[in-house]
DNA sequence: GCGTTTTAATAATGGTCGTTATGAAATGGA
DNA sequence: TCCATTTCATAACGACCATTATTAAAACGC
């Protein structure tokens, strides 16, 4: 490699830089949301110039997915390496954790985003969809409540983290689902949630 | 209402049928990834008929929302009315699985997938964000195969069921993340997802 | 310094996007 | 029958999209 230095001009610009950039833009916008527009402005390079460095988009992407698992993901194979399942687990969801909610300007997931999020003029129909979600969320914590004071849910629980939860668990199965997880799959997924669940009285 | 049907050329389409129609162009290309001349060509109108029945893109992915909650959400208030917090859960849950994979041609659900799922040209994106999560599946359940041989997961336990409801929870907060809930939220469903995490030994 | 090779910068390409004039056809009331 | 009103169909609009010719500039080996 790095025959092709030795002669010709040279790059003016730090690639590893221009990647980091062209990351936060579809951690933030998601694949189709950000425009080659958006990319070269947060890369600082010329639209030639990032073509003739990555390719064209969807090359650009799959480089900064790469790059994305090497330098954010990095946990998990730490994680793959605790002595105990529940210790991997827990390793690995609280690190998440940690990356969905470090870069305020870019939050959740970049392999989710990539998908859903989107363009700028689509942030009315996010922000009902976010509402509609919230909506649903308000009327189980309300039902847990209920729960609680009937003694159905025991009294330190908190009902707003059991709604979180469940919310948690019909998010993750809807992608899986689109993922073409199966059916019993999902229904497996579903039955270990309710494993969790606390016995009423 | 209805009193301009009294006058003037009557509509010649079924304003419900397009809007079904609409409805599955959005729950399997989702918000952006849906162009007006799918939604036009999926309902069988021109695109001027839509425009006045529905107003833009966004009105009618609004209207299409409020259909699929009234059609296809109503498992919800149903569970809501269960008598325990447990049967709620576990009736939403199911009720969930079996909307999410009815039907072939639109997996998932029409809320995450509105933002999730996007137009044809960028399937080898989202296929290849699927593949990436797919080796991180396998990682997880040959982890927690080697966990079983340790005596660290009962025998009787599925590790790609451990592994799927690992992903569940990751995926749904990274949704949760994104829609904006807070660290601490995150944090109590993880630890409520590691509630069911079965005991060493 | 010359020639070769690579990059940089400007600008243009074809295509698709969401949205909308425009005018013809149809309907009911007067 | 004629008018007011609404829908229908064709076609066009400007904007933005991802992608690239094209030309100038820079850096090496010789």
């Amino acid at each position: 490699m790095d025959w092709h230095e030795l002669m010709g001009r040279h790059r003016e610009f730090d690639v590893e830089k221009a990647l980091d950039a062209a990351m936060c833009v579809f951690w933030r916008k998601g694949y189709e949301g950000a425009s080659y527009a958006d990319l070269t402005q947060a890369a600082g390079v010329e639209r030639p110039a990032l073509y003739s460095a990555f390719g064209n988009k969807e090359a650009l992407f799959k480089k900064v997915l790469v790059r994305y698992y090497e330098h954010h993901l990095d946990y998990i194979p730490v994680a793959l390496a605790l002595p105990t399942a529940r210790e991997v687990a827990a390793h690995i969801l609280y690190n998440a954790i940690d990356l969905n909610t470090r870069y305020p300007e870019h939050t959740g997931c970049l392999g989710i985003n990539g998908v859903l999020a989107g363009s700028d003029e689509a942030e009315p129909v996010r922000l009902a969809l976010i509402e509609a979600r919230a909506e649903g969320e308000a009327m189980l914590v309300e039902r847990f409540e209920r729960a609680k004071a009937e003694g159905d849910l025991p009294q330190a629980a908190s009902a707003q983290t059991f709604a979180a939860f469940l919310l948690a668990i019909l998010h993750g199965m809807a992608v899986q689902a689109k993922a073409g997880f199966s059916r019993e799959t999902l229904r497996a997924v579903a039955d270990q949630a309710l494993s969790a669940w606390p016995a009423p009285k």
